[in-house]
DNA sequence: CTTGATTTTGGAAAAAAATGGATTATATTG
DNA sequence: CAATATAATCCATTTTTTTCCAAAATCAAG
């Protein structure tokens, strides 16, 4: 069965908590309650099991970088410092976001409606509209593909 | 005997539930119960049985680590996951779309009208404007192909 | 410190939606 | 045309989601 996958509408209380479906919480649980939160410069907030974002990281750090004496080096470091943070799933399901990671989603600070997106490795979290113009530039890019493709089969 | 061949006028009831033809089901129960419901960019829904889907699927497998950490990987994440949901056929014979994927297909809220095509490998359930001009354009294309044959045989 | 106000958290009740099953209608077959 | 099989609709039950409230924790001022 595939884990984490699907697209969810859910929403956000007032005070930034999201209650995850049954499908997805299942996916968390079973790799433990521990979760990573970690703001993506699409602009969404994924949120990986801790074990999956530790194994990202690892990868990351064998291939970059990531100095303390250097400007380039700091940054990476503050990127994955600043932008990331642990949460426990809570005993109801539901998650907490940071004040400063919803803003980087676009949530405001009222009761907000959002999208779970499925990632195979975990979820992400988009505003409607956010997602909404994500999801358009991935079906441009198909329908140009597909042009290529037929036409290639006329051409050859 | 062929498995998944053939076209289906079915319906889908206010929940998004479609009951599948016996010829159908059979094909799938015969692999068993479990399904993968995935949104095609030609704005269908295709039913693979898991099996199959996972056959597909691996064919352009990626580390967890390494995709999570570039634009271009979490794309593919992304692709795969949200657009992918593994479903189980149920004891009446029905699968349920979830909300999402009613949208991408362009079935409305309401009970609807599909078309069920066999694809040798699964179905894909479309909408019955969405078909007919998916049919038509196959038709040209396949009279440009033809023409083209034609002209080459006489060229060289 | 102590008190009072505010925010955060956990949990329960109410509302909504999904599910399973059965009944009714429609179509197919002999 | 009757019998059977298939499809569609409906309803009761369960599950899930949302909203609300109380307790705990945090913070600020005296």
């Amino acid at each position: 069965m595939l884990t984490f996958c699907g697209i969810d509408y859910c929403s956000m209380d007032s005070n930034g908590r999201v209650k995850l479906s049954p499908k997805i919480l299942e996916d968390f649980t079973s790799k433990g309650m521990d979760v990573v939160l970690h703001c993506l410069p699409e602009g969404a907030v994924a949120v990986y099991p801790e074990e999956t974002y530790l194994k990202i990281r690892q990868e990351r750090e064998l291939t970059e970088n990531r100095a303390a004496g250097s400007f380039l080096g700091r940054q990476m470091l503050r990127r994955s410092g600043a932008w990331s943070q642990s949460q426990r799933i809570s005993a109801q399901g539901r998650i907490t976001l940071p004040q400063a990671f919803r803003e980087h989603g676009g949530f405001g600070s009222g009761s907000q409606k959002m999208v779970v997106v499925g990632v195979e490795i975990g979820v992400e979290l988009w505003t409607v509209e956010r997602w909404e113009a994500e999801r358009q530039r991935m079906a441009e890019h198909d329908f140009q593909k597909r042009d290529q493709e037929m036409k290639a089969d006329l051409d050859f």
